[in-house]
DNA sequence: CATGGGATTGACT
DNA sequence: GTCAATCCCATGC
């Protein structure tokens, strides 16, 4: 059921877009993914820009590898690896809607409110226990699993918008996120705001 | 080896 | 709206 590394080596931006729907678990923790972004190393936002430096590494590895890495200081940040073998590109999953193991999220994330919980990229990874050693994990057989899109999510509509957070390339529309979904992290894109 | 910045979050004015 | 926390790593000397 989970999907395969075939999934992983397309086109990044396509990956990102299909895996809006789609579910993210680890151990009894998971959540339908409503928000990601792609990176690609023919743009400066993405850190296979630079070439193939130790933290890159393993951006250009096989597709369907985790990408952790920490932000300011703070944050882990979790990427599935795209694009074939030597290509360097990942997308960036940048929020959840909870749907098991709420009480552990809420227990590691010292909240109550579901909405909350996972809608964050830095939160995300707080609430599943995805820390930086799952770096270079696999997606198909290791600890970290994403499934296809579950029960009531198979015609989930996706917008597109520009990605959050990056000085960057700012003006790629390579954010993707599910309409209609309270867990989106802000702000939110213009064609979300229009259709509330 | 020293330095500077970042794909964020939460607390505060 | 502003701002600090905090650490890995890319870069430059």
């Amino acid at each position: 059921m989970t999907l395969e590394r075939e999934f992983y080596a397309r086109p990044v931006v396509e990956v990102a877009r299909d895996l809006v729907g789609c579910t993210l678990a680890h151990g009894a923790t998971a959540g339908v993914i409503v928000e990601t972004e792609a990176y690609h190393e023919s743009e400066p936002a993405c850190h296979a820009f630079a070439g193939r430096t130790p933290r890159a590494r393993v951006l250009f590895g096989p597709p369907g590898t985790a990408y952790v890495y920490r932000s300011y200081g703070i944050h882990a940040l979790f990427n599935a690896v795209c694009e074939p073998e030597g290509v360097g590109a990942a997308v960036l999953i940048r929020a959840l809607e909870p749907i098991a193991a709420l009480d552990a999220m809420r227990e590691r994330r010292g909240l109550h409110e579901v909405d909350q919980l996972c809608s964050g990229p830095g939160k995300l990874t707080q609430a599943l226990a995805i820390e930086l050693e799952h770096n270079d994990t696999d997606l198909v057989s290791g600890p970290i699993r994403i499934d296809p899109r579950p029960p009531g999510w198979e015609d989930a509509d996706v917008v597109a918008g520009t990605r959050i957070g990056i000085t960057k390339a700012p003006e790629l529309e390579w954010r993707f996120c599910a309409t209609g979904s309270r867990s989106v992290s802000r702000p939110w894109p213009v064609a979300l705001r229009d259709a509330a």
